[in-house]
DNA sequence: TTTCATCTCAGCCAAAAGGTTGAGACGGTC
DNA sequence: GACCGTCTCAACCTTTTGGCTGAGATGAAA
């Protein structure tokens, strides 16, 4: 009995490698490529697969996170592999979160991509012994909750804004930015504006 | 008459995908893979290929650029494709200083990458518009050059050291820090560290 | 030799950033 | 109603940063 995959990645390059690394493996049957999540969550319907191997980065359209959580959702919920270029703690937390049967690096070798779905199908959870570690690290010490407008005025700091720029692009005053800022130190724990850009991007807050 | 190919990517995955995507093509031949800078100039010593894909990041050892540069200063230089996620300004115009007949990224259709073989191939600069007016503007306005201690301090600026931090760390005194702050301020032109920072990073400087 | 770039350092001053405390307004929750 | 989180703002003060000018040492290049 094989195990039926469906691919998503928006690069047409990884799919056809993917594709052909795994259809090397008879325990495995491709059963459709999807660019975007929409497109993903569409033919998941359809076909029904048993492992999705889904990047965590989609280009346009919905996030990977975000498939992952509806994939979940589903009637037939399929079991979901993140694949992804870096590896970041925020997303591999927010990919356990999201109901993600691991987490997987695109440099993996062939073999150990194949071994990885194979195990996910078998029900088991599929980290490497790092991201296990630092995923029941972040249970232990859950990363800090953000309020939207922290989040504003990190992602203008990230850009080098002084207080002044931030506050006129977000039409306030200095002292709600200084305000601002000196929660989201407290939360990063960190003391200057520059490590609060450091640990966020560490962090996987920004890009 | 068909088009040698050698592949340069330190991701198996993506080996595979250029391999079945590209051996659609019947101008085109793939006579090697390499997952190294050291193993593609040994490579494209014995091969000869007449075009060589290259990835830019290539993981452990030499980058992509400096395979570039030793590539074309091989006895038959084959032509040098660089192939990469991202685009920096500063890889773009790197690479084509460093010898590159062209710039795709990896993101591309598979036929659009095959046809960029087949005209740098015939000789053909391959680069899309804006990659064309940037190199353009770049030739224009040269990226400025930092001196080694510049880039130091930029590289512990970039984790949001503070003067004094950086200080130790280089075991000269908070002065001699602001001068070459100073500096890369008048090169970046800009006016705080933190637009410094995020500058450097979108001129290619730092990750 | 002279010139030039680089790295080093100093002092002075204004601007920006950061810490602290406190507080009003608003919306949701118990 | 009382409580809490969030967003907003203010005053006060210290530290850090950045602009400016100037300058000595070194080594490489013209």
């Amino acid at each position: 009995m094989s195990i039926t995959v469906l691919l998503v990645d928006d690069h047409p390059v990884v799919r056809s490698g993917l594709r052909a690394v795994l259809s090397a493996h008879p325990s495995l049957t491709i059963v459709g490529e999807a660019a975007t999540g929409e497109e993903a969550l569409s033919l998941a319907q359809h076909l029904t697969p048993a492992v999705v191997l889904c990047d965590l980065r989609l280009g346009d359209g919905i996030d990977g996170i975000e498939t992952t959580k509806q994939l979940r959702a589903l009637d037939d919920a399929p079991i979901v592999l993140m694949l992804t270029t870096f590896d970041r703690d925020a997303e591999v937390i927010g990919a356990i979160e999201a109901g993600a049967a691991g987490y997987l690096l695109k440099d993996a070798e062939p073999e150990s991509i194949a071994e990885a779905i194979e195990r996910a199908a078998r029900g088991e959870i599929v980290l490497s012994p790092e991201h296990a570690t630092r995923v029941l690290h972040g249970v232990r010490n859950p990363p800090p909750k953000l309020t939207e407008r922290e989040i504003d005025v990190l992602a203008l700091l990230a850009t080098g804004a002084t207080n002044r720029e931030i506050a006129k692009a977000l039409f306030v005053t200095e002292a709600t930015v200084k305000s601002h800022l000196s929660h989201l130190f407290t939360k990063l724990q960190v003391d200057t504006r520059s490590k609060a850009v450091h640990e966020a991007r560490a962090r996987g807050f920004i890009d």
